[in-house]
DNA sequence: AACAATGTGTAGAAGTTACTGCACATGGGG
DNA sequence: CCCCATGTGCAGTAACTTCTACACATTGTT
């Protein structure tokens, strides 16, 4: 499935959080003005993508996202790390821990989520929630 | 400065990889076939866009590359922070390190790689000195 | 029934990316 | 000097993204 531009970025962001929307609604969640038509024309390529799904109720069109948040950010993870990093995104992983400063507080909160998430002998399995955190 | 579009990226890549280089020998390196005009299209781009200089030697261009490659990878990822992780490249490691499935091996090569870059004092600091990435 | 509000459909313009074709310039070998 | 290979300059096409203008349909209210 091609690659959400920056546009389509934008209404699938807002489809992600607020869920099943018609676009004066999208219009009135938007970061920035925009007018009806040109955020239609944004939803008519998304449908033709299939990235999103509509559904008719009354006279309105309702849009929900049909690809989830997190294969869209993985899928734009991928498409970086075939460019960087030889199709690897474990390598990107290791580039960026070492470009980051990270405290020690941090490598420790690291290697916990690490170990959680790769399921094996954790030493205290809490809730070591991170996940995108969307708090808005 | 704006963001490379792929098929920019590929010529930078040839860039990054062989240095400075005449549009007819970026052709030779290039992964598909493309046309000599073509490619000069897109190098016409990026001296606008600032990411390449050209200078003339005899009758040709020898195009090099200006924005390293180091940088253009931090810009796309700190872009895809934006949309996925409030901004936060931290974030998305955090994201990264959860999803990946991780042996312990690869942690504990993680936990290394992480405290000789941060220079942290837990353990013997020797090559602390990673890379120091300055603004291009 | 007439009207305003809301929402859709369609047409199309502007900017960018990616590409093609062709004419012109330069430098070496006959 | 003429020819030809290499390389540039320029004009223009095609697809895509983003956006605007405007006409038409439906619903609720008066």
């Amino acid at each position: 499935m091609s690659q959400l531009t920056q546009g389509e970025l934008e209404v699938m962001q807002i489809l992600w959080e607020h869920g099943e929307l018609k676009p004066s609604e999208i219009q009135d969640n938007f970061p920035r003005s925009i007018k009806n038509p040109a955020l239609r024309s944004v939803l008519g390529v998304l449908l033709d993508k299939g990235h999103v799904s509509r559904r008719q109720v009354g006279k309105a069109f309702l849009y929900k996202a049909k690809t989830r948040r997190e294969s869209a950010f993985r899928s734009m993870l991928g498409h970086l790390a075939d460019q960087f990093c030889q199709g690897s995104t474990r390598a990107l992983l290791f580039n960026l821990v070492q470009s980051e400063k990270l405290s020690a507080q941090d490598i420790a909160e690291l290697e916990r989520i690490a170990k959680a998430a790769s399921g094996t002998k954790s030493q205290s399995p809490k809730t070591t929630r991170v996940k995108s955190q969307k708090g808005n």
